[in-house]
RNA sequence: GGUGGGUUCGUAUAACGGCUAGUACUCAAGAUUUUCAUUCUUGCAAUAGGAGUUCGAUUCUCCUACCCACUACCA
């Protein structure tokens, strides 16, 4: 029984989206519930399409979401390029591997299943159109390799001399016609393929000295004795290819078992969740933000303030389910759980809904004292002075109420300034007053700064009335006779209307007709503060 | 076009071939609350269509439809 070895093996063309980090947590989850190890090989092979960052980007990312590989990466992060005893296999980037490609790809040629190309761009092109113009799509396989230019049809005098001669060459896999390929994945059972409908795939290409992922792909898996390959559905298509490939090499015995993901999917329309859709559908499609060489920011899931271990939850949840109603998982708890049979086949649309309700739930999974400090930073950030333990007693208050961190400064905000505009009173006088548009609407009384021209009119129509009203001045009483325990007796005791009253004294205290109890603000704010913002209402709206 | 894969409430999903097709998110209603939120209760809502096998099909087979992927000297 070999030791179970998975890789994620990503190709730094920019940053890694969350389709590819759920990938990389599936192999993760299962070498570690097998004891095996989870390896990283950065797929470089394109030269034309790498970008600067993107593999550090791509490290960082799992290294937020708690996904830290065995071997490929170092303790710092960095891919290992020489080889030791944690990283036997190093270098772990395949562009610093190309000298151990070619010899492979020529062993091919030499036992006949593969072969020299030397079809420039422009024949390519050219009979890839005459097929177009015939109502055909072109394939370079047993129907048309005869009449192409490789070294199935030349003598050996000549193919020396254009192996010499030129530098543009590709070594194609020779497909064979007419072979049902038998395969076996992991998650969609048994699958069949007619290699007749196949192409003979480029293998490596003379002009960088690299060969194409097929090829690397198979000679890497090997020599890192990979067991198992788990990765995105789109390489269904190629798996063929890749079974005949273990086949010429003789490799059979030590194949990697295979395991075909479903794709994620936008969540509306069609689609797989691709990495231009960002921040367009409004929720973020990367783990971390990343700022492309345009200078254009997509959003994070770390910035936008979801808790990693929330992230991972929602991605695994994603495509793969326990056959409980368990839906909250720690990362031991997937490591224990997980499994291939229980992933399913059909694509996942993703739904930015329930991710934030996984944060929510994982927010009040927190401890008040590191809710605490993440509320500090928030603080300091806007310059709101406070003391650890009173923002402990906020968080305490309104952990309840969030779902990110950042939610708690929108619902307590009073509680560390005062407002300076008003919304939302006609609900606080009922009837009297002209009703606004929608009293539950989530209002934030200090998103606008103090605007005459805006909000006076307004103002001026209905402040008159409600300012006159009996509420105000029994809110003033009451604060001023009672503390925060009794104010609400206080104010029944006096007869008066116990909703109107408060209300009207939560628009003083609040700016706005809905949030925190009363009581509690009015313990944590003081008596003195509760008083001066009357005054100030008493000012802005008299 | 070709090849392969897929299809259960709006979404994610559950259901050895066998209870009234279950759960979560969203949404709606009610209870609670000074308000909002929370919490609790209730509700809306699905097996793509058609054949076949079977006592019985969401489940197995076939056909149709639709969706997706692949079809590069990209991965």
């Amino acid at each position: 029984m070999r030791k179970t070895r998975v890789r994620f093996a990503p190709s730094p063309t920019g940053p890694l989206h969350m389709g590819g980090v759920r990938t990389a947590l599936y192999n993760y989850l299962y070498a570690k519930q097998r004891g095996g190890d989870f390896i990283i090989r950065i797929e470089d092979t394109d030269s034309h399409r790498f970008v600067p960052g993107a593999e550090e980007y791509i490290i960082e990312s799992l290294k937020w979401c708690g996904i830290i590989p065995d071997e490929g990466v170092d303790g710092n992060g960095k891919v290992v390029e020489q080889p030791n005893e944690k990283h036997p296999h190093a270098p772990y980037r395949q562009s610093q591997r190309r000298s151990i490609y070619r010899q492979y790809a020529e062993q091919l040629v030499a036992s006949g299943n593969a072969y020299y190309a030397f079809d420039s761009e422009e024949d390519l092109e050219l009979a890839r159109s005459k097929a177009e113009n015939a109502g055909q799509t072109f394939i370079y396989n047993h129907s048309t390799r005869g009449g192409m230019c490789n070294s199935l049809n030349m003598d050996s005098g000549t193919l020396q001399r254009m192996l010499e001669a030129r530098t543009d060459w590709t070594i194609r896999f020779k497909m064979p016609e007419n072979v049902t390929v038998a395969m076996d994945d992991l998650i969609r059972g048994h699958i069949e393929v007619n290699t007749s409908t196949l192409d003979d795939k480029v293998l490596w290409k003379r002009a960088d000295e690299l060969p194409t992922y097929h090829l690397a792909n198979i000679v890497d898996d090997h020599l890192m004795e990979i067991t198992e390959v788990i990765r995105g559905e789109e390489w269904l298509p190629s798996l063929p290819l890749h079974y005949l490939l273990y086949k010429a090499f003789g490799w059979e015995d030590t194949m990697p078992r295979f395991a075909h993901l479903p794709l994620l999917l936008k969540p509306v329309g069609n689609g797989k969740l691709s990495k231009r859709d960002g921040d367009k559908l409004g929720f973020p499609v990367f783990p971390l933000q990343w700022t492309n060489a345009q200078g254009e920011t997509s959003r994070g899931y770390r910035e936008d303030g979801y808790f990693p271990e929330a992230f991972v939850n929602l991605l695994a949840l994603l495509g793969w389910n326990p056959g409980t109603e368990q839906e909250i998982f720690s990362m031991d708890e997937l490591i224990k759980e997980f499994s291939l049979e229980k992933v399913g086949k059909a694509g996942a649309k993703f739904n930015p809904e329930k991710a934030k309700w996984f944060n929510k739930e994982y927010l009040r999974k927190q401890s008040d004292e590191s809710l605490a400090t993440s509320l500090m930073d928030i603080l300091n950030a806007k310059r709101v002075k406070c003391d650890y333990d009173y923002v402990l007693k906020v968080v305490k208050l309104t952990k309840e109420r969030a779902s990110f961190v950042k939610d708690i400064w929108d619902i307590a905000a009073c509680l560390f300034i005062a407002p300076r505009e008003y919304s939302d009173y006609s609900v606080v006088a009922g009837a009297a007053f002209t009703k606004s548009a929608d009293a539950s609407r989530p209002v934030d009384p200090r998103a606008k700064v103090y605007d005459d021209n805006a909000t006076k009119p307004f103002l001026a129509k209905d402040v008159d009335k409600f300012y006159k009203s009996e509420f105000y001045d029994a809110a003033l009483d009451a604060v001023q006779n009672s503390e925060a325990d009794t104010i609400e007796s206080y104010i029944r005791e006096k007869g008066l209307n116990l909703g109107k009253v408060m209300n009207c004294l939560r628009l003083a205290l609040t700016g706005a007709a809905s949030g925190l109890g009363i009581s509690d603000i009015m313990t944590l704010i003081g008596k003195q503060e509760c008083l001066d913002r009357l005054a100030f209402m008493k000012q802005r709206l008299g």
